[in-house]
RNA sequence: GCCCCGGUAGCUCAGAGGAUAGAGCAUCUGACUUCUAAUCAGGUGGUCACAGGUUCAAUUCCUGUCCGGGGUACCA
């Protein structure tokens, strides 16, 4: 991690004023940004580390001030309580900070012994329904999660578990085998996942008819929930009977499920295209889903999980009481599944740790599934973490797909980048070709989405409100891109005038307004933005950063002309600054895997 | 009932022992002949749900209460 010269001396001179005192192996100071309107670049907070030293929080500012008030690199201290307020000679600051940008941007790698290998699963959908907001924020959690972890050293591996099987895969089967008509994409141009999710409403309603009139002619089931009555209805048979066949594996609806579920793919990859997503591994349910058995089956031996009267085998988990892992008829259940996935992965990739990204409404399941591993003997259960993000509402209140209130994917992207495509357009029109223009709408419009989705904490539950997240002014992607295209704008216009300072050396001394220097402490503190967001496994962290960034770059862009500056010296200074910033807004929008585009 | 998460400005959210509690939106006032106004500067707006406790220091930690959300299946 980059540091500054002096706080690399206070710390050696407290080690030598104290040799007495056990500081921990590789301790020091971590400096803090003065805050706004105090007199002072960095702050040396001592409330941190006196008692280190027997000291007296107050006494130990004086100690280090008198210090610094020496330092080479210093201008001025000043003491506030416990608080040392720095104000550092600017050549010293911009030597370390920004000046050497590629430095700053490696030394957010951390050290080849902290390296893991991390699995990191997110997204698994279902193949019944195409992808709502909900699965957006998955996504978008998930995927920058994965480029956060790998931009600060990690081996990422992403992998995607498809839902591909199943009572709700076998409904919107049904439903197209009655109501379908041959129906394919290619023949109605409807993308493949909407196509099948329009098969499984139909399914829902024909049900509800089903019901409805089911309970007309039996007034004694009126109060009975839908899910009782399921196996009533002739729908509900049809479906459960199609899934028996399925497992049976016969034939014809072995036929239709690939056919479907191909579809459904085709549909998926598209909005996963769209996303930027990649994964390196999908699993499909339909492999998997028996996969806990044999275990399940060699735990009852071991004596870890136990038979009850009724034939269904459990385990008891001291707080959280007896668990089902095995139903009574010898079936699965949804923990059983998930145990021999995740022993399947370990075999699979030998991982350090394992990540899922899956609502937080499953906190209890994952918490079991994490026991379960541990007493089944497996040392590693203690790697694995389930980050529990909450739900998106809207304004009105939760997204239910009964109501018709779900947010579809693919028409949010559109929307965005529509909406993205008409402000690029009002700029640009005339002079930027068509295709320019979309790449551009492109970039922008699915920035804002997924920056906006970024900017809340993931475990907080979201209220997502379509006015007010498609706008473009203020905390959102768009201004961080914003900031980017600025300083393109810069650079092509220094190339048509003709400048060229990518020779001579850059007089970084000659920063030394409010604004820049501002820039420059912002700039030094990105490394441990990234370490701190990985740690945290919160790209909401890196998200403010690069607000926080962005905004004293264009305070920056305000105060300070660049190309109109008064001396060439303070020219190629300014340049070199914001080349420096471009990198860190590029690299951080990359790591929340947003697009940089040219011109905006 | 029990378990988990939350309650901070009109709204959406940051802050997780330290300085005067922040940002965006909304609202009001200013700034485009200048390197892009998708910007910048400023005003208005707060009993950090409530009550105790720990501490030199609590919005932050602990306990209790109230309110909201989720979970508590041989569903996934």
């Amino acid at each position: 991690m980059m540091q500054f010269k002096f706080i690399d001396s206070v710390v050696n001179f407290l080690n030598n004023e104290f040799p007495e005192a056990s500081v921990p192996a590789g301790w020091t100071i971590v400096p803090e940004k003065c805050p706004e309107g105090m007199e002072g670049d960095l702050t040396v907070n001592c409330f941190r580390f006196a008692k280190l030293f027997r000291l007296a929080p107050d006494k130990m500012a004086n100690k280090v001030a008198g210090f610094l008030n020496t330092h080479a690199d210093v201008l001025n201290v000043e003491i506030i309580k416990a608080f040392v307020n720095v104000v550092m000679k600017p050549e010293a600051l911009h030597h370390g900070s920004i000046c050497d940008v590629s430095e700053l941007l490696n030394s957010a790698k951390l050290p080849d012994t902290s390296r893991r290998r991390i699995l990191v699963e997110y997204s698994a959908p279902n193949t019944n329904k195409p992808q709502h907001l909900g699965h957006v924020r998955n996504n978008t959690l998930g995927m920058s999660l994965a480029m956060l972890l790998k931009r600060v050293g990690h081996d990422v591996i992403q992998i995607n578990l498809v839902n591909d099987r199943g009572i709700h895969i076998c409904k919107s089967m049904i439903a197209y085998q009655r109501f379908g008509n041959g129906i394919t994409p290619e023949s109605s141009g409807i993308k493949g996942d909407h196509l099948v999710g329009k098969f499984y409403v139909e399914f829902n309603n024909a049900l509800k008819t089903e019901i409805a009139s089911l309970k007309q002619a039996h007034p004694e089931l009126a109060d009975k929930p839908e899910e009782e009555l399921f196996l009533e209805t002739e729908l509900g048979q049809a479906t459960q009977k199609m899934l028996l066949d399925w497992e049976a594996g016969a034939p014809e609806v072995k036929a239709l499920w690939r056919t479907m579920n191909s579809w459904v793919f085709a549909g998926f990859e598209e909005t996963y295209r769209r996303m930027g997503i990649q994964f390196d591994r999908t699993y499909l349910e339909s492999d998997t889903y028996l996969l806990g058995k044999d275990i399940v089956a060699a735990g009852l031996q071991k004596g870890v999980f136990k038979k009850r009267d009724d034939g269904a085998i459990f385990i008891h988990l001291d707080k959280m009481g007896d668990k089902v892992v095995l139903r009574s008829d010898g079936t699965s259940v949804y923990i059983t599944q998930d145990i021999g996935t995740t022993l399947k992965k370990y075999d699979d990739y030998r991982p350090d740790s394992q990540i899922w990204v899956v609502g937080d409404e499953q906190v209890l399941h994952f918490k079991m599934l994490f026991e379960i591993v541990g007493k089944l003997g497996y040392a590693w259960a203690d790697s694995l973490f389930h980050l529990a993000y909450g739900m998106v509402n809207l304004p009105s209140g939760k997204m239910k797909s009964r109501e018709g209130t779900v947010v579809d994917a693919d028409d949010l992207f559109d929307e965005m980048v529509g909406l993205a495509s008409e402000a690029c357009k009002e700029r640009y029109g005339e002079e930027v070709s068509v295709d320019e223009i979309s790449r551009r709408a492109e970039a922008i419009g699915m920035g804002a989405l997924k920056f906006m989705l970024l900017k809340f904490n993931p475990r907080t539950t979201m209220t997502f409100d379509p006015q007010a997240s498609v706008k473009f002014e203020g905390d959102t992607g768009p201004y961080v891109q914003y900031a980017c295209a600025r300083i393109n704008s810069i650079e092509r216009k220094a190339l048509e005038r003709g400048l060229d300072f990518s020779s001579g050396k850059v007089k970084w001394g000659l920063l030394q307004s409010a604004e820049e220097k501002n820039v420059a402490i912002t700039a030094f503190f990105y490394p441990q933005t990234l370490q701190l967001a990985a740690e945290r496994m919160d790209c909401s962290v890196l998200v403010e950063y690069l607000l926080e960034l962005s905004k004293a770059f264009n305070r920056f862009y305000r105060e300070c002309p660049v190309l109109n500056a008064e001396t060439d010296d303070l020219k190629a200074a300014r340049m070199a600054l914001c080349m420096a910033v471009r990198e860190i807004l590029a690299d951080g929008l990359n790591t929340l895997t947003i697009g940089v585009p040219e011109a905006m």
